[in-house]
DNA sequence: CTGAAAGCGCTTACAG
DNA sequence: CTGAAAGCGCTTACAG
């Protein structure tokens, strides 16, 4: 492995500048109860030297990280990976370095990535991706993220989880609302919803949107079928297709997320279904692909950039003494894939 | 900053244990010299206690690093996300943790990242994304990267970059080949090329791919027109709006990644352009959603996912004396964005 | 303002 | 097979 010892250590620069490495420790790190030309002397050192703090040592010594983690479900998905853009952005600007783990939507996974991050010594961890509706899957995790930020640690989530931690949740219930209402006023009756694993709240906050604005138009909830699925573009052609078997005559599907809206419209092109002219179909999130689909998707725009963006910004300011919460902004962005119901009078 | 003390240490598994940390360290390492009863018990009550080695202080006593770096231009990008997928899964089966950094396609941001990297005592880094045509532009990066495996560190690229790692290459200049006899081959003549900045290796050999297979079917380098635009969706807008406008009767544009594709087809749709009854287009990469376009975009498969798993895969061999290089498998996938050219007799 | 020293948590010769 | 001890490179009380 890289030996440290093949580099310029502290101590080098610390001799060759005729100073204690306490003083040249102090030096670098821009901290007061030195003088300005003691310091500016070691500073000019390092630098001729080419030195490079140890991070290793400075973290196992107590010295600040310049680390931060973010878990997501799995970077190949859009929506995780413009989160981790914004993320990464954000963190590039403030000098951070970013470490990514896969929780593969998984409780036992996402706490062991969790514990692999705070023995990483990342100052701040962030979560993106849903939390579990079983407050107890999460219980262990959050017991560590309380002793983490006990300690001093940073923490985020994006969605809604059951852990005390600051807290960026993404307009799930507005954008099942929006999707629903936006399908229902154009005259449709017979909607089914493709829905991710019932586990996750993202699923069951957008689905109670759509529930409430179904409510509104007089549907009652066994009048909209809910099937659930994985929350991938394969979960949306399955869903489609059960959709089509056993409740034929649906003539608005609702994806709970774009990506189960791309498998759902790529089932119903398999068979020959025609979209928006038989079935319309909505999903939520606005990943960049969206817009560039045909027919173009309407949806409901998340910003997963600012998302992640702001959950890391929250992380980094001082803790408050309750964890804060802030909501994303959403829109419903209407593009070529809904239209009335076929033989409908607009 | 999180104090590591607040977690489990290894002392608290050795006295819980009944050994010393000497034992107990041996035993988690899986390193032989201890009886297998023993170290069995102390693994167990590691995992009872949650113990999570402390990567600084393993680190900085001389054990292996279990950090991989990874540089990307973009991860919201889908050809860097997968590329990414590939290596956040092969690494957490190795019980590796990614960094992830941003180059931006900018030679110096990439230096810079690179040399954070080292700074945090990455075993490996991984540079995804092309390199630059003029050798100098990664001068200075070669030699961190040098000095960096003389020590001990490893180093990989995907693409033609000039430095000397061990590299995964993908099969750029086939693929253009690829694509260009293709539409070559359904009739087409009259082909405008949307490209990536003229600066990148990768841009180069598939434009070279192209050229190749259009002076086999006796098309000379000026009948081809290639537009540089940056290598993005946008891009691709671009690209081909100045196509339509320059070049009218144009009826296939190759577009040299699926990003620039999406973009092409986006500008196409605008403009009232069937694909592929007036124009047909093609990309490179065959990113997720290249199959739910529609049309259903011709590409060239180059298995991201792969490409990334690969290039973590060599950088965790032993090195060799000389720079490894591997070739990725490609593939042409043909779907309904080509068709012959109008008025094409078949 | 400056330095000697303890200690962060771990690994690895070196002894037994 | 097992343990006591040195040491990795740094930061930070604690003394001067």
């Amino acid at each position: 492995m890289p030996r440290s010892g093949a580099s310029t250590r502290l101590i080098d620069v610390a001799e060759r500048a005729g100073v204690s490495i306490a003083t040249a420790s102090r030096s670098l790190r821009g901290q007061d109860g030195v003088s300005e030309a003691v310091a500016a002397h070691v500073r000019q050192v390092a630098t001729d030297l080419g030195y490079v703090v140890n991070v290793h040592a400075r973290t196992l010594a107590g010295g600040s990280t310049s680390i931060v983690g973010l878990i997501v479900h799995e970077i190949g998905d859009p929506y995780f990976s413009e989160i981790a853009s914004g993320v990464v952005h954000l963190a590039t600007a403030r000098g951070l370095t970013v470490q990514i783990c896969h929780s593969g939507r998984d409780p036992l996974t996402e706490l062991s990535q969790i514990r692999t991050l705070l023995a990483h010594g990342t100052q701040a961890v962030l979560i993106a991706g849903s939390g579990y509706v079983d407050p107890n899957l999460q219980a262990e995790a959050d017991r560590e993220l309380r002793a983490f930020q006990a300690a001093g640690g940073r923490a985020a989530v994006i969605g809604r989880h059951f852990l005390r931690t600051d807290a960026v949740l993404p307009a799930n219930v507005a954008a099942g609302d929006a999707i629903a209402e936006h399908v229902l006023s154009l005259g449709h009756r017979r909607i089914a919803v493709a829905a991710g694993a019932p586990m996750l709240t993202t699923v069951e906050d957008r689905v109670a949107g759509v529930r409430t604005a179904c409510a509104r138009h007089g549907l009652a909830p066994e009048d909209v079928p809910v099937v659930h699925s994985a929350f991938t573009r394969d979960g949306g052609r399955e869903a489609a297709e059960q959709i089509l078997d056993e409740h034929p005559g649906t003539t608005a599907v609702l994806a709970l997320n774009d990506v189960m809206a791309i498998g759902v419209l790529s089932t119903l092109r398999a068979r020959g279904v025609s979209v928006p002219a038989d079935v319309s179909v909505v999903g939520i999130d606005d990943i960049a692909v969206a817009a560039d689909l045909a027919p173009g998707l309407t949806t409901v725009r998340l910003h997963m950039t600012q998302l992640g963006e702001l959950a890391l910004a929250m992380a980094l300011k001082p803790p408050s003494s309750r964890p804060r919460r802030r909501s994303s902004g959403h829109e419903l962005v209407v593009r070529d894939s809904t239209a009335p119901p076929p033989g409908h009078r607009g």
